[in-house]
DNA sequence: CGTGTTTGACCGGCGC
DNA sequence: GCGCCGGTCAAACACG
């Protein structure tokens, strides 16, 4: 019994259910996501295809799929760190750049970080399936991710631009980078408003923008800093995103 | 033997 | 109602 059906199956109604206010009628279950963009540099040889990257969290790949429209299948993994765990990513390569790979993390570790699994006393999990509302959507998914990702990773991952908080699907996501592939010179900021203009959701979708000290970007840390370890994470995804960042500017045109 | 991957089948949501 | 598609399951397999 490795996986969690029954926890699946709750989720999934607990969402819906707890989505009265949009009253989206059996719509979609809107999940809070967060979508990593990387590019893959002097990879190739080291990650085969769409190979998880690399971080200090232990993904167990549960499913493939070939995605309609894109030449690339999607990966389905789930944190094998903890049994109880929730979260779950989904790798796939963009579909107009293979050197790009996009990550989508859905739901939140419930339990500390592996890297404080094994030096400081296990903070005990906070309640297990416990409150799987808040914690999907509350809190960003990547909320206890490695503060420390090896080295090596960063030099053939390089985290690209934005880190979103996505409350719809990942064609939006597509579309998205579709836009800005298309339309070059004005912020993100500037596709995003082009993008999700109608929809004016109360989960909306943003954009972390890291060189400019937004609002959302301190929303989005400050949760992240509520956490054990997230504060050297903060850091980290700080400097690296924003880095890298400026390079996807250039990179997406 | 434990853990992770592969892969076809299955299920549910959604559009027509 | 039907078919398509994305997401998940689970058995078989591979690997250390």
């Amino acid at each position: 019994m490795e996986h969690l059906p029954r926890e699946e199956i709750e989720l999934k109604s607990l969402d819906e259910s707890s989505k009265t206010d949009h009253q989206v009628s059996k719509k979609r279950k809107v999940i809070q996501k967060t979508v990593v963009k990387l590019t893959i540099e002097a990879d190739t040889g080291k990650q085969k295809s769409e190979g998880p990257p690399s971080d200090l969290w232990s993904w167990r790949k549960y499913g493939q799929k070939p995605i309609k429209g894109s030449p690339y299948p999607r990966g389905y993994y789930r944190c094998s760190t903890s049994k109880g765990c929730s979260a779950k990513k989904q790798v796939e390569r963009c579909r107009t750049d293979a050197s790009k790979l996009i990550i989508t993390y859905t739901s939140s570790h419930n339990h500390p970080g592996p890297d404080l699994l094994s030096d400081t006393t296990k903070q005990p999990p906070q309640e297990q399936e416990q409150q799987p509302n808040q914690s999907l959507e509350a809190h960003p998914p990547n909320q206890n991710q490695p503060p420390g990702v090896k080295e090596e990773a960063l030099s053939e991952n390089r985290y690209l631009q934005s880190v979103m908080n996505v409350s719809e699907e990942s064609s939006i996501q597509s579309d998205h980078q579709n836009a800005l592939a298309t339309t070059a010179g004005s912020t993100h900021e500037d596709h995003l408003s082009l993008l999700y203009d109608d929809p004016p959701l109360t989960s909306y979708p943003n954009i972390i923008d890291f060189s400019s000290p937004k609002p959302e970007e301190n929303d989005f840390f400050d949760e992240l800093e509520e956490l054990p370890i997230s504060s050297s994470f903060s850091n980290w995804m700080r400097s690296s995103l924003f880095d890298e960042r400026v390079s996807c500017s250039s990179l997406l045109v």
